[in-house]
RNA sequence: GCGCCAGUAGCUCAGCUGGAUAGAGCAACUGCCUUCUAAGCAGUAGGCCAGGGGUUCGAGUCCCUUCUGGCGUACCA
């Protein structure tokens, strides 16, 4: 919970706008309304480890050149007692602050005191988050798209859990409507074939030509016989796609549970169907008098949902009347829900009765003409699905070995599926890779993931770790033992590579912060690479083995605390810190 | 056509919501191991931030526009 980063910000801010209040009760300065004293980390250090550009933004409202706003805080600033040991005034009106000592032991403390906590902070404290992702149809294998938002789907619920969130990871299985139909059509036909041979039995035109549905209608048959030949066609399907759920989902729990994807929930779309949830969810919506009947089916004001929110969001009139917005059905005219309809009443699920505050879905890209329509038939239902709901659009993997695009396994000669992912590469190369910025095209390498050289990030920053533990070893070996902060003199610890080691350690919480705030948890994977490089900086600037008994205790502290960071941020996103390389 | 996302070093990407001389990694080149893991470190070189306008003290970042790529625009899910 400690976040030196912050805390020093913050005094930044404070110390300037005490010097303006000096300044103003003196008369060096006009009162006037000056905006909160921004505080920034400089790109060079050079210019100091903390700067407010304070005067800049002021300049305006107190008509005074930058410059001299700075000189006239300077001349009013106390800096006793604070973390800064130095201010200045540089460029066109920056004020830069130096840390002192005390500043550097706090962020030492900080990692000793809250251990394997470190890092966490309870800025969403409070707020019950979902995060619904893969979520892939349970009629076939999954692909590289449901690995990637596997893996981000799960390091963000880690990452909102470490900024305090009571976060659930949900998977929401579509095991009702047209795709179990075609699911069950499919392997109906296969087993029908098995039955009577394949030239009898005509296969669906739009059925799944998978040979896993082959498989599912071979392993019925071994198991059943022809016990389903006699019986009425809707009772065959109907086993038959309850017999392929039943082989399917343990496989896609076990496939997920190998990229250490555990979920807290399965919610299943049949049962929001077989208890008239969805009906009532759209005879909710009509009462609202958000439908309408046209053609037989029953159709939902779309169109005059997301019009309405695009006016609230201050779109121009003339540019909304170009979008062509078009109205959804939601039961068709043979009487069956959409799958729109189920999702809305999915989601009011998730607010109204489960009572999340805040729901994340990871979709694929080539759903996003989805979000806008289901985030407003949440808000015609009153839940406020434009402020409460965040879909996340994952765009697509392009797969490579040594640059070449692959589409087959080589194994099974078929699309490469997230099972088969980890025949090819480790679960940490995978998982390291895949935590992704989502919105971006992925392209990733088979070849470079399994490459054990630093071509390979991954095992840069296991290096930095395993290399500690090796350290650790060895000076243990001579009785050397991590030392309690209390103990480190924190002037030995005044150069350089340890400064700049520190100071990204205390970064660490910022970075969860940012990687919550954005939905992206691949700020964890630069931060990690970023901490991995000052360690080896540090490691190949100070020789801790053998150094005098006070500086050698100092440097192993800090490389012990190093130690624990890396191991709290390859967990956060899944990924294991070996101790030998 | 319309919409969403993207375009930054040869390649993969950062750039902390408008700040100082645009940064890493890889690839290329040059150095550094009789001492704690060289899976490492130090250095050199590499750029019209896709193009053009605008907003202001200040733009890779915000607005407009053009171009390029991906995706979408179902009584599919």
């Amino acid at each position: 919970m400690i976040n030196m980063i912050q805390n020093a910000k913050t005094q930044a801010a404070s110390l300037a706008m005490a010097a303006y209040e000096s300044a103003v009760a003196d008369g060096t300065l006009p009162r006037a309304a000056v905006p909160a004293a921004p505080v920034e980390i400089p790109k060079d250090t050079a210019n100091g480890d903390f700067t407010t550009t304070f005067a800049m933004a002021a300049a305006r409202a107190l008509r005074q050149p930058p410059r001299a706003i700075a000189q006239a805080l300077l001349d009013h600033m106390d800096l006793t007692g604070s973390y800064f040991t130095s201010a200045e005034i540089a460029g066109p009106g920056f004020l830069n602050f130096r840390l002192g000592s005390g500043w550097y032991a706090g962020v030492m403390e900080a990692v000793e005191s809250e251990g394997a906590a470190y890092g966490t902070c309870d800025t969403l404290k409070g707020q019950k988050i979902m995060v619904e992702f893969v979520s892939a149809n349970p009629t076939g294998p999954m692909h590289m798209g449901n690995a990637r938002g596997g893996v981000l789907g799960d390091t963000l619920a880690a990452v909102l859990s470490a900024c305090g969130a009571d976060v659930t990871r949900e998977f929401y299985v579509n095991d009702a409507g047209h795709q179990i139909d075609k699911f069950a059509h499919s392997i109906e036909a296969r087993y029908l074939q098995i039955l009577h041979g394949e030239d009898a039995v005509p296969f669906p035109e739009d059925g799944y030509q998978g040979a896993d549905i082959r498989e599912l209608a071979q392993a019925y048959y071994d198991q059943n016989g022809d016990k389903l030949d006699a019986v009425p066609e809707a009772q065959r399907q109907e086993t038959l796609a309850q017999f392929g759920l039943s082989v399917n989902l343990p496989r896609m729990k076990t496939d997920l549970e190998r990229y250490k994807i555990h979920y807290d929930n399965w919610f299943y779309e049949s049962t929001l169907h077989e208890s008239g949830y969805v009906a009532e969810t759209v005879e909710l919506l009509t009462e609202k008098g958000w439908t309408y009947e046209k053609d037989g089916a029953l159709w939902l004001r779309t169109a005059d949902i997301m019009r309405e929110n695009l006016r609230k969001a201050g779109k121009k009139e003339a540019d909304i009347e170009k979008l062509d917005l078009k109205d959804d059905v939601l039961r068709r005219a043979n009487g069956f829900y959409t799958y729109f309809a189920a999702d809305i009443a999915y989601h009011r699920n998730k607010f109204a009765v489960r009572g999340f505050d805040r729901v994340i879905n990871i979709w694929g890209a080539d759903h996003h003409g989805h979000v806008a329509r289901l985030k407003g038939a949440l808000d015609a239902l009153g839940l406020q699905g434009t402020e409460r709901l965040d879909v996340v659009l994952m765009q697509l993997v392009k797969l490579l070995r040594d640059g070449e695009v692959v589409r087959m396994s080589k194994r099974t000669g078929k699309a490469i599926s997230l099972h088969d992912l980890l025949d090819e590469i480790p679960v940490d190369a995978a998982r390291w890779f895949f935590n992704a910025k989502p919105d971006t095209q992925m392209e990733f390498d088979l070849g470079l993931a399994v490459r054990e050289d630093s071509e390979n990030p991954i095992y840069y920053v296991e290096y930095a770790h395993a290399r500690i533990c090796s350290l650790l070893r060895a000076l243990a070996e001579e009785g050397a033992s991590v030392p309690d902060q209390a103990a480190v003199d924190m002037s030995l610890l005044s150069g350089e590579t340890e400064q700049a080691l520190i100071k990204q350690i205390a970064q660490f919480c910022e970075e969860i912060k940012l990687s919550a705030r954005d939905y992206d948890p691949s700020h964890i994977n630069r931060y990690l690479q970023e901490l991995a490089a000052c360690f080896h900086r540090f490691y190949t600037a100070c020789r801790i083995k053998g150094e005098e008994p006070a500086v050698l205790s100092a440097r192993l502290k800090l490389a012990d605390e190093t130690r624990q960071v890396l191991r709290n941020g390859l967990r956060l996103i899944g990924v294991d810190a070996p101790e030998r390389m």
